[in-house]
Order: structure tokens, then sequence, then C-alpha cells
DNA sequence: AATATAATTTATAATGAATATTGAATTGGA
DNA sequence: TCCAATTCAATATTCATTATAAATTATATT
């Protein structure tokens, strides 16, 4: 057991989430991995380290890690469910070409808010949409065709 | 027909869409409900009026309202994808206790910005999630128990 | 009017993400 | 060790959505 899983062992017993080797596995990729996963990507990537496990752990680790705070998910696409780990808040932008998400590092005030028009507010998702950066250099930087 | 399809009908025509029964009465309907419908609930609805009336008509006509940009999916939920006729842009309250999604009116100097960090902005959807004023206010005001 | 052509709608099947269920394996105390 | 609770994994199922193909309707053409 290196010192990364070790870390993340104590982050798990802190949120009184057993550590199991395969929640262990599971956030670390997520951690490591700064991209905003999908569960097949997040399934096909551990499946490599243990060749039995099923999308249900997969979902199953997921749905706690979530429920105690731990990662975020995503509905920018509005299709599959997207993670990301819980850090500061900070909004999105997903390029409608090539399908990148990019943390944005802007702030915003409203990030303080406890409540809007009277309602509590416990979470903010900002999810931006359009061309990003890269795409906008032209043709020659697409990938994947 | 009665004047409001009438003007419906005038409105798809000028999006270059054919304006069939079916898709008057689907706009129709998103347009006078002020909710936030699903697919689902669209098809439900419509189909008092038109039984005959298929999902993947319901499903096909939201597409092409969409691509026109005369509605807005929203993917608020992570669920299903629900739908908001185009006005000009404000973020979105969705009740974790009730489920209600609620229209925010406030202004953010953002909505006028083109670019941000780079990438070219096309759309922006704020989702602000929580308790609504009206679950706050106690048990006695819920819903459907 | 009749036919051809295209657009729309319907019905059916297929997909794909997510959930539910069940039974086996593992763990943690009495 | 034994028992109970938890965890895991495999299967089946649900649910929203998409794809396909047939049927219907609308539009254009002769």
């Amino acid at each position: 057991m290196n010192i990364e899983l070790e870390l993340l062992q104590t982050i798990l017993r802190e949120n009184d989430i057993k550590p199991t080797f395969i929640r262990l596995k599971i956030l670390d990729y997520i951690e490591k991995n700064k991209k905003h996963s999908d569960t097949e990507e997040i399934y096909l990537a551990v499946k490599k380290e243990i060749p039995t496990i099923s999308r249900t752990s997969v979902y199953n680790a997921l749905d706690i890690f979530q429920e105690k705070g731990l990662i975020r998910p995503l509905f920018i696409t509005g299709n599959e469910t997207r993670y990301e780990i819980e850090l500061s808040p900070h909004h999105h932008f997903l390029c409608k070409k090539c399908g990148i998400i990019i943390d944005l590092d802007m702030e915003y005030e409203y990030f303080k808010k406890k409540t809007i028009e009277g309602h509590k507010v416990i979470d903010i998702q900002g999810y931006f949409k359009g061309e990003c950066k890269n795409c906008l250099k032209g043709p020659k930087s697409k990938k994947g065709e």
C-alpha cells in the first residue's frame, strides 16, 4: 500500500466510509485523473487493476462518495453523469465541438450566498457551453477525425 | 383554430418549421404551462387531445424546437431532460425536497459575455439546488405525502 | 384527378445509463 | 467460533432516449 492510498484510506475513514480496496481504487482514479469521468470510464480504468470488478460496485462507490460529499456529479452533457473531486466551487465549460469539459477559475459573489430569493442553497452548478479555445483555432487541431 | 395557435403557427413558420397540428399542440403546451416539463409530461398532456400521438413525435418535435432555438433543455435533475420556452437567460433553482424547479430572476454580468477564458460561449446554464422557500416553512406544506 | 415525391407520424425494437434484487463473500463483534 | 451486518458481484429490470422501418399525410408535378 503506497502513501497516496493510505491518505485516501484516512479520508474515507474520516467520512465514515469503510475503505475497501475497490473504493480506494475508484477514489484514487477520480483524484488522479483530472478529467470529469463518467461511470463507464471509471469502470474500465479500475477494471485494469481489478479485472473482476462489476459496474454495480462502481455505481455503489460513487453513490456513497457523493452522499458524503467527496465527489460532485455533473449533469452537463445531458447524457451520462460525470464526477469530479469536490473542491472549492467552480463552473464548467463544455465544448460542443470536441466534448472537452474545462474547469473555469472565475469567482462569483453568489458562491458565498446561503440563500437565493428565499430558498436555501446547498449546491450551485454553472455550465457554460460553446466552442473551446482550441477548437476555435481551426480545423487542424481537431481530434478523433 | 384560435388566435393563440395562429400566433404559434406564425412563430413556427418564421423558424422554418412546418406548423403541423402536433407541433402546434406541443409548443402550445410548453408555452402555456410555465413549468419545466419533461417529455413524458408533454406526451401525456398532448395525448389528451390527440390520443393517437406517439412518444417519438414528441421527441422529434422537441428536437426541432431546440435546434431552432425555440426551447431550451434543462439537465438539472440528472435524470430526464426538461424543457422551457427560450426567453431571456436566467438561472434555475431545484428543490431537492419537493422537486420543484423555480426560475430565478437574478441578473449576472456574464450573461452578456461572449467569451470566457478564451472559449466562445453560446449557452449558459446555472443550477442552484437546495431547499425551496416553501419546504423551509415546515412539514405541513409538504405535498404528495 | 392521378401519380410521384417528400415530409411527418406511428409503431416497434434497440440501446444505454442507472437501479433493484438476490445470493455469496467478507467482516466485525459477541 | 458463531452470528449478524455489511459489502460485493452477477443478473435482471427499469426508464429515458434513439434508431429503424412502415404507414400516413402533405406537397408538387404531370
